[in-house]
DNA sequence: CGAGCTCGGGGGGTTACATCA
DNA sequence: TTTGATGTAACCCCCCGAGCT
């Protein structure tokens, strides 16, 4: 998103800035509000959203963007545009204060909007461009605003998961240094009395692996893919899950 | 039919601001 | 009042799939 969004759009800015994506402009709006840097050019906004200073232009479509030639990608591209425009005048009133300065002004969502979006993520956690612009218009937000919150959504999602599958693997490695630590001892006990290892410990350690309600231990020719159950349909291994189940080993 | 291109959208990572202890 | 931690809105960059030429 950001400039890529306005370089395919078709909006340039004035500024003898090459058109082709693989000579995309090192200067970027964020560029332009640099905070310590005066930009050399501001860009603001009257009131019938044209823009001064910046020259914001529809780019030919001779240029890099092929013609649009059916109705719906017509469609998509107006819309496209509109979306632009708004996100620009966004930029302009999110990054300009009153004072002029240009720290990024960050909004707060209402707890009633946020509850919405929530209930909206609970059944969907993507969103389509019609539900978009309802939600938007619903929770009186850009469009823009509810894509972001459900990318953050999702990223939110994504790390708690993250957390708990890691909690999930320590524990699971706790209990194998514990269940390791006990066979370590077990071997010793044995080898002090002289007894010869039983049977399992001079099986490979794959093998040793599976659980033994498969009755599958030591068969080295039955591999995981060649094993059929009673309904005749292939089944996969049954490894045992020693955070599940401890003691089986 | 396949190659090349555009476009939209998702993920990962980061930044900056708001809030709270 | 200040400060560090935390939450999160907004952003950038990259990648991928769909659709079109």
């Amino acid at each position: 998103m950001g400039f890529d969004d306005i370089h395919n759009s078709g909006l340039v800015l004035g500024l003898g800035l090459p058109s082709e994506p693989d000579q995309r402009p090192c200067l970027k709006l964020d560029d332009l509000f640099e905070k310590g840097s005066e930009p050399s050019l501001t860009l603001t906004l009257s009131a019938d959203q044209s823009v001064d200073h910046v020259n914001l232009q529809p780019q030919d479509s001779g240029g890099v963007s092929s013609p649009c030639n059916g109705t719906l990608k017509r469609e998509r591209k107006v819309a496209c545009e509109e979306e632009e425009r708004e996100r620009m005048a966004s930029r302009v009133c999110t990054y300009e204060d009153d004072d002029g300065s240009n720290g990024r002004k960050k909004l707060r969502l209402s707890k009633a909007q946020s509850a919405l979006l929530e209930e909206s993520f609970k059944q969907h956690s993507t969103l389509n461009p019609k539900h978009k612009q309802e939600l938007a218009k619903e929770l009186k937000l850009r469009p823009r605003q509810v894509e972001v919150w459900f990318q953050n959504r999702r990223a939110r999602t994504k790390l708690k998961q993250t957390e708990v599958d890691c909690e999930q693997l320590k524990k699971c490695f706790e209990t194998l240094t514990e269940e390791n630590r006990r066979l370590q001892k077990e071997l010793q006990q044995l080898k002090s009395l002289n007894f010869p290892p039983p049977l399992y410990m001079q099986l490979p350690a794959a093998t040793l692996s599976m659980c033994p309600s498969c009755e599958r231990v030591g068969g080295a020719t039955t591999g995981p893919t060649a094993d059929v159950d009673d309904n005749g349909s292939k089944s996969k291994p049954h490894f045992y899950n020693l955070l599940t189940n401890p003691s089986a080993a």
